[in-house]
DNA sequence: TTTTCACATTGACAGATGTCTATGTATTTG
DNA sequence: CAAATACATAGACATCTGTCAATGTGAAAA
């Protein structure tokens, strides 16, 4: 997983509704219209949040017969955490100030 | 931190330009224009995205003569790291055997 | 003081984004 | 079969976003 790939994972989840989405996925699987209840959204827009969400491959969808499950990619999640965690912070009172351009 | 805290954040790392220069700050404090020098952006692009980083807590700006150098703020990446890691995922039963989170 | 450097602000612009209504497409149900 | 259900697609629209050139500002250097 690249850095393209993180970037659109973090746009993914950069809209306050996909957020909660993805909250409730990590709940366990749930399907369109159950999702749909926990909006005050168009069964247009949440379809256009989660070809988001599943495009960038943080959740799956899963179809059977007219419903459709969406779940939480477990590879992705997984490999989008590491990249999180490789984040880290350096106290500034412990920090020596570089040299100046 | 709420979520819409962390909408924010995710938001701002869904840009490569601004992922990468999370990444960099992660090596430790860096002034503005040693940052510039990274990118193949204009001085004000790179300023706009600084602000973005800093508006939603993710990086701090301390200023230092004319020099302003920017770190990874602690507190806010740790609350973003706890939320990250919050995120679950159920696996399916083609997942089951690689991956778990 | 004048110049140079580091950075911010403004205004402009093309392109992306979130949302809706209207409509299309499978699939199930009566 | 026809009707209802779950979801996708298309088109429209206002707003947001990333980028730049031009310019302003404050601090250091000459």
């Amino acid at each position: 997983m690249n850095e393209k790939d993180i970037a659109l994972i973090c746009k993914a989840l950069g809209d306050a509704n996909r957020l909660e989405i993805v909250q409730i996925l990590s709940d366990g699987e749930k399907c369109g219209c159950h999702l749909l209840e926990s909006f005050e959204i168009t069964q247009p827009t949440l379809s256009h949040h989660m070809k988001i969400l599943v495009e960038c491959g943080l959740v799956n969808d899963r179809k059977e017969g007219k419903w459709h499950y969406y779940s939480m990619n477990c590879k992705t999640l997984k490999g989008f955490k590491t990249f999180i965690d490789s984040l880290t912070c350096v106290p500034t009172e412990n920090e020596q100030v570089e040299s100046r351009c």
